[in-house]
DNA sequence: AATTAGCACTCGTTAAAAGTGAGTGCTAAC
DNA sequence: GTTAGCACTCACTTTTAACGAGTGCTAATT
């Protein structure tokens, strides 16, 4: 157990460390106001702390820096929660100024309002097809065959896909098709849908004996390209780890970045993430290489209580939790509730 | 006038300079098999090329690297056209492979193919909306005064808004109101559609004395928002200016990077190139200090003599020119082909 | 007159050497 | 238990020296 001057000392290491990335020094310790004991003190005590390894020593004659055990200790304890600032509690109105009806570009300005806030990069995974559910389908038929496909899902979001049959699909049969289709299969999970919905097409088709083969086929391959599609990965403020002074070396900035556009692998490393609390992880808890000199602070967002995505930071390992944890939470807030407006059920 | 030997070494210094990214000097060329003469005549030419501001020295021991005006004189007049490879040529065939019927992944997918075939950075700019006209319009309303306005052009790109209205706008008013404006605003330009649209609405609203201020209202505020949305941007390959030697250091590095990553920079930047033909813009010539270290290639790409928008390369001033406006003018040309299959005119 | 060999000179690059100072760990005194 | 004092460490900076690729000029050669 560590004793209260410990602490303080462990905390200002911290603080000072992720100010002005600079190893720490007993003498700077030394002279802070809350600090009333001198610098052989607090070597002592570094010492110990040490040893323990929450702190660690870039070399012999530098001051000490946190260890990863150390940021995981001061994210677990040490933190004091500090309320948002007037100024950043106006951008929060702001997003709520004019209300925002596509999800998606709500969620784009989530993201750029999170990084604007916080100073560093932010991801925010879109929802998750599968559990969405249905909550339209409609089929439009244009010229030389080709269909436009919508689908509105019960979170009020609208995506389209464009098909091409080989014949024409006229408008009368295509509504009513677009009818019938609407009626069995609303709420139904987007997981399921296309085996669903080819279901109802055959029946369809068998009760009417109408020419819909083609377009079951193609609705099948576009459904199934869908569904190999994964949710959007929106980035906000990706030039912030231009600012950070870890990442001025390009070997070190190179692997973050591309890493971050790399959307496949960003969302592996995202998805799986529990419950509704926030999840920090620090360096190497991270499990990807790229990430070993980061952390990230995570939040689900969902509605109704159904988890829809993540609200992600990421920054160096000496980012401002205290900050990054406020702007997560508070925007976390205001987020979901303009989510829930959208929503359809 | 520069006389055959000089053009030829000329030509060596900047397809060497190209290959290794290290200044040439007199002795190296005169190892080429195709240089007959010693290393001093070369010295004394380069003395030539170097009055006439074609090539310049780093500092006094350093060979000779190429001036912006030598890569003009290069691209303008020395580059020998260079057929692609088989592989190539079967990458540009898997574009083709199975059709792409959206627009939308049509570009991004043109954008990673282009900047696989380059190992540079890719800028597509999409197509101008202005200059598109209306093929059809749908209204979808789905529940609680919420509408999806469909909209499909010519080009074949689609996209949706969702709006929401006070009132409920029942189906049967929607379709009625749906057919009488695609029946008058099929063909016309974006540019125009908003002011159509309203005047259409309410001269309906007369006819029919039907409740339809609130939808007016709502698509107002929807088209203008949708007028204020500039074409989009896809990005391809942006990790490959990690491996240019010259982008390295993060100083030369963050301002390509940050110019990338702005959309309105970058539209500004890109959208005022005239003629179907290709623009090759290097160093200080591109206007935009944050480039000024590198080159952009640049084609408009058109279907049935329509300018939709542009493809652009973006490399160091060092880049393969030969290469670049090959693959350039290869991927126009299937790119182009496919766009034509997805247009409804 | 054009070309080339020869050579002194330049200057960035690399390596080694010396000096600097922030910070530590230990010991002895308080 | 705390603190003053001091020798020690080691990254960082500066200095110096050696290196070598490449140039420009001159004189000899073709």
């Amino acid at each position: 157990m560590l004793t209260d001057r410990q602490l303080l000392i462990l905390r200002a290491i911290v603080d000072d460390y992720i100010k002005t990335a600079q190893p720490v020094g007993s003498r700077t310790l030394s002279k802070r106001s809350d600090v009333t004991f001198s610098s052989a003190t607090i070597r002592n005590e570094m010492a110990d702390l040490e040893e323990m390894g929450l702190i660690e020593k870039p070399h012999t004659s530098a001051g000490r820096i946190p260890s990863e055990l150390g940021y995981r200790f001061y994210v677990d304890h040490l933190i004091r929660p500090e309320s948002i600032s007037p100024q950043e509690a106006k951008a929060l109105k702001s997003l709520f100024a004019h209300s925002v009806n596509e999800n998606d570009r709500l969620i784009r300005h989530t993201a750029d309002l999170l990084s604007e806030l916080t100073h560093y990069t932010t991801l925010v995974l879109g929802p998750k097809e599968e559990g969405q559910r249905l909550h339209h389908l409609e089929l439009i038929p244009l010229a030389e065959g080709r269909v436009v496909i919508v689908l509105v899902t019960e979170t009020g979001h609208v995506e389209h896909k464009t098909l091409q049959l080989a014949e024409a699909l006229s408008r009368e049969a295509a509504s009513r098709l677009m009818e019938r289709l609407n009626q069995t299969l609303r709420g139904t999970p987007l997981s399921q849908l296309r085996l669903r919905l080819l279901e109802e097409i055959r029946r369809f088709r068998s009760e009417h004996s109408e020419q819909t083969t083609l377009l079951s086929k193609a609705l099948d391959i576009v459904l199934t390209d869908q569904h190999e599609e994964r949710p959007l990965i929106y980035l906000g403020g990706k030039a912030n780890m231009f600012d950070q002074p870890e990442f001025q070396d390009v070997a070190k900035l190179r692997p973050v970045l591309e890493l971050i556009e790399q959307q496949e692998a960003l969302f592996d490393f995202l998805s799986p993430s529990l419950d509704n609390q926030i999840l920090i992880t620090i360096g190497s808890e991270n499990n990807v290489d790229a990430l070993k000199d980061c952390s990230v602070i995570r939040a689900h967002y969902s509605v109704d209580g159904v988890s829809l995505g993540t609200l992600a930071l990421i920054g160096p390992k000496r980012m401002d939790y205290n900050r990054g944890i406020n702007s997560i939470i508070h925007l976390l807030q205001a987020f979901q509730t303009e989510l829930r407006k959208n929503s359809l059920d």
